[in-house]
DNA sequence: TGTATCCGATACACCTGTGTATCCAAACAC
DNA sequence: GTGTTTGGATACACAGGTGTATCGGATACA
C-alpha cells in the first residue's frame, strides 16, 4: 500500500483523526512561516517538514504535493480574513458611517505583512493555473459582494458619487485600491503609511472627497527610511 | 582561470563583445519567455539555456546567478516601458487632454500580459530583498514623477479634483489604480476589460468624474468566459 | 487492557540541477 | 592570412530534493 493516506478518506469517518489533525495544522503553520520568509518558489518540502518538526513521511501522509499544501493554506487563511472583514462591515446599523467602516476594514486588511507576502505568492501561482485562479477569483468575488451589499444597503442614507456606477462598481474600485496599496506596501514595508493612504483613497472614492480635512499623507509617507518612494 | 568572465570587464573596452552581446540578448529573450510561462520560481538555469539554444557554459560566462539575469531582464524591459509612457505623456501641448492621454498610457501599460506576469514575479522577488526593492521603487518613482510633472504642467488649464491633494498625490493614485487593475487582470486575463476599467478609474480620479457618459464597464467585463469575477 | 488500525519515521534508489575546470573553435587585430 | 584572445561547449563531481516501501510506536475503541 502506497503512502497516500490523504486520498482515501471517503465513506466512513476517519478513525484516529486527532493526531492527524494536529500535525496537519502544524505543517500548515510552519509552511506559512517558511513561505513568508523565503517565498513559495524557493521552499522545498523538506524545509517545511524541518520547520514543523516532522519528517517527510508526515508530509506525504497529509498532502500529495507542495502545491496542494499551499492551496489549503491559502484557503484557510483567506476564509479567516473574509470573516473578519464581514464582521467589520456588520458593525454599523442600517445607515453606514463610511469613515468608521473604512477604518475598521483597513485595519483588518493591512494587519499582517507576512500574509500579504504569502497572498501575493499565491496570486503569482494562480496567474499560471486556471483552476487555482478560479477559486481565488471566487474569494475576491465574495469579499467584493460583501462590500457591495453593505454599500447598497446604505444607499439613500449616504449617497455614492455616481462616478463609479452602482454599488457593485464601487466595490470593484475598493478592491482595486486595496490591491494597489498592497503592491506598494510590499516594497516599502511601511504598514502605517499604507493604512493611512488606503483610508484616504477609500474615503475619497466612497464619499466623493469630503472626508476630514486632514492634509494628504501619501507623498513621503515613511516617517523614517528613505522618502518619496 | 574560473569561468567568471562576466566580472572582469573593467579598464579597457572589451575586445570581442559582438558574439557576446548577441548571446546575452538571446539568453534574456529566452528567459523572458520561460519566466512568463512557468514563473521565475520554477525555472532552472538549464531550462533558460535550453530555450535559448545554448549550454550552461554560455550562461555562466554572462551571469553569475539566475537572480542576476532576472534583475538585468527586468531593468531592460522596465526602462523600455518607462520610455513609452513618457512618450505617451509628451504628445499633447501645454494643456492636457486628460481622456486622450489616459487612453494612450493605458494602451502602453496593459499591452502585454506576459510582461505583467514577469513584472509580478519580480515584485514578489523584490519584496524579500531590500536591494532589489530599492531599484524597483526607484523605477516606480520615475514613472510616478513623469505623471506628476505632466499633471502639474497642466494645472490651471485642467483642474484636478482636490480630493487627492497635489499633483504628486494624484500620481500616487494613478499608480495605485494601475497596480490594482493589474492584479485583477492577472487572474481573469481579460485585457480589454482591464483597459476599459483602468481608463474609467483614471478619468474618474483625474477629472472628478465627468468623463464621457458611457455606462460602467467593470461588472462582468468578460464578454466571454465566466462573468462577475 | 487488548488489539486492530493508523500515522509518521526511516531508509533506499533515483533524478535533476549546480558550479567548476578544461578545451576547442570562432572572432578579432594586425 | 596568421596569431591571439575570448566565448561557449563539454565533462565531471557533487549536493539536495523527490517519491516510495516498509516498519514500529502511538492511538482509538471494545
Amino acid at each position: 500500500m502506497p503512502v497516500r493516506d490523504h486520498e482515501r478518506r471517503e465513506g466512513g469517518a476517519a478513525r484516529v483523526t486527532r493526531r492527524r489533525a494536529r500535525t496537519r495544522a502544524n505543517l500548515l503553520d510552519a509552511a506559512f512561516k517558511v513561505f513568508a520568509a523565503k517565498g513559495f518558489g524557493r521552499v522545498s518540502i523538506e524545509e517545511v517538514c524541518e520547520a514543523a518538526g516532522y519528517s517527510r513521511g508526515a508530509f506525504y501522509s497529509n498532502f500529495a504535493t507542495l502545491d496542494e499544501l499551499f492551496f489549503a493554506l491559502y484557503q484557510e487563511r483567506a476564509d479567516l480574513i473574509a470573516e473578519q472583514v464581514a464582521g467589520a462591515l456588520a458593525v454599523d446599523g442600517p445607515d453606514l458611517d463610511v469613515p468608521a467602516a473604512v477604518d475598521r476594514v483597513t485595519e483588518v486588511l493591512l494587519l499582517d505583512l507576512d500574509w500579504l507576502l504569502v497572498k501575493t505568492d499565491f496570486l503569482v501561482h494562480a496567474a499560471r493555473d486556471r483552476a487555482v485562479a478560479r477559486t481565488l477569483l471566487e474569494h475576491r468575488a465574495r469579499l467584493r459582494s460583501a462590500v457591495a451589499d453593505r454599500l447598497a444597503r446604505a444607499r439613500g442614507h449616504t449617497a455614492l458619487p455616481a462616478v463609479l456606477g452602482d454599488a457593485d462598481g464601487a466595490a470593484h474600485a475598493v478592491v482595486a485600491a486595496y490591491d494597489g496599496v498592497t503592491t506598494q506596501l510590499l516594497l516599502d514595508k511601511d504598514v502605517d503609511g499604507a493604512r493611512a493612504w488606503l483610508k484616504q483613497l477609500l474615503t475619497a472614492l466612497l464619499t466623493g472627497g469630503e472626508g476630514e480635512p486632514g492634509n494628504p499623507v501619501h507623498p513621503a509617507h515613511p516617517v523614517h527610511r528613505t522618502r518619496g518612494n
